[in-house]
DNA sequence: CACTTGACCTGTCCGC
DNA sequence: TGCGGACAGGTCAAGT
């Protein structure tokens, strides 16, 4: 569920919350959640988080001694922040999560200031990985990332590489992160909606204009998002532990059997490309 | 080769 | 109420 607006919200407040601080400890509960790569010390104990950074769905914590700790959400990854800086130790009235650690807790760092660092994940997808800093840029998965919805000048390089896809429907390629990197289900179907395009069309059939409304599509609903936090399905909260209030304005997605905005057809739900996809049958006809 | 499906997990919801 | 099964979705490996 975290897509590029949530991991970008988590990111914001990272860099707010623990950005400057120094680890003290780490306690792995889960070991396939934490890696360490074979490059650096077993440790990231003494050194300081330096920045905050994020390429695509992935999170990036710096750290002073020239390593970094990659993060991936996945589906029900959170990383939040407890301690005398955010409430006194104690958790706000709107947060999602109550009191952490909890059974989906699987690292837990702790930070100077009287800090600590929730990595929770309910379904054990997600990692942290321990790397050199120069190693994550030449990470497989990152070197093959597209262009990002939010970037200005991405659509070019996304109608190349989208091309190269011209069998496979058009959902999937959105989906696909070496294609345009940062949408998930929920933007996903939520730009082919605002695009009119039917989410099993094929690639070859996606005119030029309709993939441009595409791209920039995309772009708009996840500015959106990302100024209302993001999008709470089920699980997602930001580093206090809030949940976002994107899907209170969503057009199709978990709309099913809900009339569409623009027309008042009933939003269906189907399976496209092994994934549940809401649509509006009348404005996105193929 | 291009594309689709299954595996990885756990919690929730639905029908019997 | 209990229980089996479907479903949720990000990414990679395996299958068609």
């Amino acid at each position: 569920m975290p897509e590029l607006p949530e991991v970008e919200t988590v990111r914001r407040g990272l860099e707010r919350l623990v950005v400057g601080h120094r680890i003290l400890g780490v306690e792995v509960r889960e070991g396939k959640s934490f890696l360490i790569d074979e490059r650096v010390k077993s440790s990231p104990v003494g050194s300081t988080v330096i920045a905050a950074r994020r390429r695509a769905k992935v999170l990036i914590l710096d750290l002073d001694d020239a390593t970094s700790l990659v993060v991936h959400l996945k589906m029900t990854g959170q990383m939040v922040v407890r301690g005398a800086e955010t409430w006194g130790g104690g958790h706000p009235s709107d947060s999602l999560v109550d009191a952490l650690p909890d059974r989906s807790t699987r690292v837990i760092l702790t930070l100077d200031g009287d800090l600590r660092l929730f990595f929770n994940d309910q379904r054990k997808f997600g990692w942290i990985r321990l790397m050199p800093t120069s190693a994550v840029e030449e990470m497989e998965f990152i070197r093959r990332l597209g262009p990002e919805p939010l970037e200005p000048d991405g659509l070019d390089e996304f109608k190349r590489r989208v091309a190269r896809h011209p069998r496979t429907s058009i959902k999937a390629a959105l989906l696909d992160q070496s294609v345009v990197a940062g949408i998930g289900n929920i933007y996903a179907d939520e730009a082919l909606w605002a695009a009119r395009v039917n989410p099993s069309r094929l690639v070859a059939d996606v005119s030029a204009v309709k993939l441009r409304q595409l791209f920039e599509s995309a772009r708009d609903v996840m500015e959106l998002s990302l100024s209302l936090g993001g999008s709470t399905d089920r699980n997602y909260v930001d580093a206090e532990g809030r949940r976002g209030a994107y899907l209170d304005f969503a057009h199709v997605f978990r709309r099913d059997g809900d009339p569409c905005h623009r027309c008042g057809t009933t939003i269906k739900k189907t399976r496209v490309a092994g994934r549940g996809t809401h649509y509006c049958p009348h404005c996105q006809r193929r």
